[in-house]
RNA sequence: GGCGGCAUAGCCAAGUGGUAAGGCAGAGGUCUGCAAAACCUUUACCCCCGGUUCGAAUCCGGGUGCCGCCUCCA
């Protein structure tokens, strides 16, 4: 039975979706008036592995994610480049898309754009405003009352008179209380984008547009939304209280919010300025690097980035695809029948037959892919303990075992996006980034271990050691196997 | 001020009533010319104070700290 915590509640809840087998999920997807952060995609890649693990446990998944392309800041940003907001929008839905596919991540099944969904807004609004939910002020600008809604608060558990008392609220006069939001505003210049509507020429406010799209796509009650914990109050409560003040129907069952990504404690954000661009990252790092830093721990913890983590999170990819090339260059030819029936075959044997219920059952409890990688980990290090036992001698059954390591791998990251890249390219990229950060070439380091080789020949230690510890400056370990040398870099170096 | 989240080893991080997964770093060992990788062993008074319970990191009450939201923000 999976289980999620549900902020609605902030209880975790057995989940039944409305129709049996089926699972219609909204994500807020990204305004596009600029690039995105590593932040932007905490939600985007754990909820990518929601999705994934839902399909596994055989639903049928909806999964709708939006873009904002109306909006002030792309207004802003639009005056400032002095080009249409249009072109703004449409340069950064581009962006955002490639940033998407630049970290293997699968498109939603449908992207709405609020451009696209016009009609459906104003009959959305028009339907608040004629029941009373919502009110036309002098200036042709709607607003939301927000009073008019009893339930108002009740996601981001806010009362409403606490809201006001100290609330950096904007004081309008068009509003009729300090707390109605924005529904409709009406065109101020002539380079703002704007519609024809039942009050005059103008485009939607920020939180409608969600209501108005998820409702089209998953109905008037669906299964799951998520988003930022950032995005509760306003937004999320905002969308409640039209989609309620419109059907009178609950609006989501599962409310699911992310925790943030944190630079030196505090949160990710343009507005902050300490951002890290995600293709600058992917760059910089790799993608396997974000999308296994955004999943080792919990979606609901806070998860703070540094270099020192990016480290460790190599390290332990490292560690992982080592096993793996291991397992899928292990020889296939002349094998000795049978296994050796010793404690670690025994033990990877069976490791191999629980693993897949391990991390199911880590998943189903409210999707922790943290303890599910742990179980990866457990599962490694049961293949390295059998492989490199000494008496060890090559049979069918280690075939077996490593074959079924691979492709219980390759099934753990068709769910979790993560652990899916071909062994030797990740491996190979991992070194040339760690050797070109300690400013050393491939063949500078081949070099040196030929000259190594040579000083081991003449047993020569001294000299051979003092190349050893020259490369290991460099960050390259050198490993000896009799008479040939191999080697590999140092990712996080001991102290 | 109100509301929400988080608080577990040197660092990262699971654990939601029965006595602390996993990764990195550290210590000891196997292996090795010496090392490294890999493996084995080892490393925690679970933020504080009360309470419930035979038993609590886990539940309840009260604090403290960090972060977030109440203004655009994933």
């Amino acid at each position: 039975m999976l289980r999620i915590t549900n902020t609605l509640t902030g209880e975790k809840e057995d989940f039944q979706p409305i129709h049996a087998g089926e699972v219609k999920m909204y994500v807020c997807g990204p305004t596009v008036y600029g690039l995105t952060h590593i932040g932007n995609f905490r939600p985007v890649v754990f909820f990518n592995v929601v999705r994934n693990y839902l399909e596994r446990k055989g639903y049928k998944v909806t999964y709708v994610s939006n873009f904002t392309d109306v909006d002030d800041k792309i207004i802003n940003k639009a005056r400032e480049q002095k080009v249409s907001a249009s072109e703004i929008s449409e340069k950064y839905t581009i962006e955002f898309i490639q940033d998407v596919e630049s970290l293997g991540l699968r498109r939603p099944d449908s992207a709405p754009k609020v451009t696209e969904f016009i009609p459906q807004i104003i009959e959305f609004i028009a339907g608040l405003v004629k029941n009373g939910s919502a009110y036309v002020a002098d200036n042709g600008e709607v607003f939301f009352s927000v009073r008019h809604f009893k339930d108002y608060g009740k996601l981001s558990k806010k009362k409403i008179d606490d809201l006001q008392v100290g609330a950096r609220v904007d004081p309008n006069e068009l509003k009729r209380d300090p707390l109605d939001f924005s529904l409709w505003k009406p065109q101020k210049a002539a380079d703002e984008p704007a519609w024809e509507s039942p009050w005059g020429m103008g485009r939607p406010g920020w939180h409608i547009e969600c209501s108005a799209m998820a409702m089209q796509y998953c109905g008037e009650t669906f299964d799951i939304h998520g988003g930022g914990m950032d995005l509760i109050h306003p937004h999320h409560e905002n969308e409640i209280a039209q989609s309620e003040g419109l059907t009178g129907k609950p609006f989501v069952r599962y409310w699911m919010h992310n925790n943030l990504l944190t630079m030196e404690s505090e949160k990710m954000s343009k507005s902050l300025g300490n951002i890290f661009l995600t293709r600058d990252f992917v760059k910089k790092y790799s993608a396997e690097t974000l999308k296994f830093m955004l999943l080792s721990g919990h979606y609901r913890s806070p998860i703070d980035f540094s270099e020192k983590h990016i480290k460790d999170v190599d390290a332990a990819l490292h560690r992982i695809y080592s096993a793996r090339l291991k397992c899928e260059t292990f020889p296939s030819e002349g094998l000795a029948p049978g296994g050796e029936g010793s404690t670690e075959e025994n033990k990877l044997a069976a490791f191999s037959q629980d693993f897949p219920k391990l991390w199911q059952e880590a998943m189903d409890d409210d999707f922790n892919t943290a303890k599910a990688s742990g179980y990866v980990f457990e599962y490694v290090r049961a293949v390295n303990a059998y492989l490199d036992r000494k008496k060890f001698k090559s049979n069918e059954k280690a075939l077996e075992l490593c074959q079924a390591f691979v492709s219980a791998m390759k099934d753990y990251s068709s769910v979790m996006n993560v652990l899916g890249e071909n062994s030797e390219t990740f491996l190979r990229d991992l070194r040339l980034r760690y050797l070109e950060a300690n400013a050393i070439t491939e063949e500078m380091v081949l070099e040196k271990i030929a000259q190594r080789r040579e000083a081991r020949q003449s047993r020569d230690f001294s000299r051979a050691d003092a190349i050893r510890d020259e490369l290991l400056e460099k960050g390259v370990e050198v490993r000896d196997a009799g008479d040939t040398s191999t080697w590999d870099i140092v990712i996080t170096p001991k102290s």
